[in-house]
DNA sequence: TCTGGGGTCCTAGGACCC
DNA sequence: TCTGGGGTCCTAGGACCC
């Protein structure tokens, strides 16, 4: 029965055989994590040099709270979500820069520096926006060496600065990567196997276990509870006994602590299950009309995501909240549709979130953000046969009109055409707030940088 | 005046089936 | 008094990540 579990557990890469005590490694395949250092900030410093040197913050939409910082602004104790209203009356004194995030620019740059890490590694798993598995292999030596090609290749190629995390499983390569953040002596490259011996233990048992790869505050305090507060002690605990008291999930992460890879890399990545368009307004949204407008708009945003992706959704929700920062009525109304055939039309799928958020939402209470989602979502070239199981099905005809309106989108613009309420070409009140943002500098022909000598 | 958005995976529990 | 057992599928909610 246990056993059953352990190589669940372990997943179809599991080598047993790699369950040396810590991390005391041979050669072989090693597994490299490289992430890029304060990401958007660094985005940003590309192209406006000015910038380096002093504390920058990237602001989340509509300018609300900060989601990168500098390792300047960190100095000065601005923590991540800070709001920027209370940093705003300090910016001057502190020479803060503030800029409103332009994820056109970092989508970009993202796509570059994912392009030349993949130049490196045997394999390659994209993680997210700014970070990348790769698989290397060598002595430690090269390994070390070939850690430090990357990040000078990326920071020549792209620009930007990046730290490089090397062990046998991806649990301990984040940690690496950790260890090298931390540590400026190592120049942003950290591989387990060379550090001086008895290193990584001492480090690991001045770690917090909330510094690993998830464990979040939640586990964190549970683990506290049981007497385990640190990387080491994790390492420590028994597998089958975490594993019954928490999840498979934690019981992965003690495995790969112990040197074992129990986490298996998607090679290609596989279909979204969900499509999601959800934002907060500039100024609240109280009347039916406006919050029929807000749901059109979004429903066509994430029909356009939805096509891109060249999926079908067969459910839509629908969501939105008032403030939970302020002390008045609380409402949070959300709704579900099956749709009667999976479709990427936008007329459909606007039609049934203005539709499912009809009667939901309160008038005169203010909201101040508001969803649409697509589930059930399959590709849509798979269609034909779709349509031979459901010969009945109502929505079969689909008009086409996503392609259309991506086309027009593409060519003129993105405010160029829409669907009903859709078609504002004067943003609404309660469009995004965008005070400081930064030009596209590497996706518009109109903001192209101009370099003088 | 002002506090983000978009995902993933796992688990528990209910509906339903034979 | 006492009411099977095993399986699948689906959904909601929790936790986490960046």
């Amino acid at each position: 029965m246990f056993e059953t579990h352990v190589s669940e557990a372990m997943g179809s890469e599991a080598n047993a055989s790699g369950a040396a005590d810590g991390p005391a490694l041979a050669a072989g395949e090693r597994i490299a994590l490289v992430d890029v250092n304060n990401f958007y900030v660094s985005c940003e410093r590309v192209f406006d040099p000015r910038l380096e040197g002093r504390p920058v913050v990237v602001l989340s939409n509509n300018d609300g709270c900060v989601v990168s910082r500098s390792e300047e602004a960190k100095r000065l104790g601005i923590k991540t979500g800070a709001p920027w209203f209370q940093l705003a009356p300090q910016a001057q004194r502190w020479g803060l820069v503030a800029r409103s995030s332009n994820y056109e620019l970092y989508g970009d740059m993202s796509a570059r520096v994912m392009e030349v890490l993949g130049r490196f590694g045997t394999w390659q798993e994209v993680y997210s926006i700014d970070e990348s598995f790769l698989g290397v292999a060598g002595d430690e030596a090269r390994l070390r060496t070939e850690g430090g090609r990357i990040r000078d290749a990326v920071r020549r190629l792209v620009g930007v600065p990046v730290c490089v995390g090397i062990a046998p499983t991806k649990t301990l390569a984040k940690f690496a990567n950790h260890i090298a953040k931390r540590n400026p002596g190592m120049d942003g490259v950290c591989s387990l196997g060379s550090l001086p011996r008895g290193e990584a233990e001492r480090i690991q048992s001045r770690v917090p276990v909330t510094g690993l790869w998830g464990v979040g505050p939640r586990t964190g305090k549970r683990l506290n509870a049981l007497g385990i507060e640190t990387v080491a002690d994790l390492r420590a605990a028994d597998p089958l006994a975490i594993r019954k008291r928490f999840s498979v999930v934690l019981q992965r992460t003690v495995l790969e602590l112990n040197g074992t890879p129990c986490i298996p890399h998607a090679e290609e990545r596989a279909d979204k299950q969900q499509v999601m368009f959800s934002r907060s307004f500039a100024v609240p949204v109280s009347t039916l009309e406006e919050m029929d407008q807000v749901m059109a708009v979004y429903a066509q945003k994430g029909a356009a995501r939805l096509a891109a992706e060249g999926m079908r959704a067969a459910v839509v929700s629908v969501s939105a909240g008032t403030s939970r920062f302020s002390a008045g009525v609380e409402s949070a109304p959300a709704a579900s549709v099956a749709l009667p055939s999976p479709t990427q039309d936008p007329i459909v799928l606007t039609r049934a979130a203005v539709g499912a958020m009809r009667g939901r939402m309160v008038p005169g209470v203010p909201y101040v953000r508001a969803g649409v989602l697509f589930s059930g979502l399959s590709r849509a070239d798979a269609a034909g046969e779709q349509a031979m199981l459901e010969p009945f099905a109502e929505e079969r005809n689909e008009s086409g009109i996503a392609d259309v309106l991506g086309a027009v989108r593409a060519k003129f613009g993105e405010a160029a055409i829409g669907l009903g309420q859709g078609g504002l070409a004067e943003p609404a009140a309660w469009t995004m707030k965008r005070e400081f943002s930064s030009p596209r500098y590497t996706t518009e022909w109109a903001d192209l940088p101009v370099a003088r000598a």
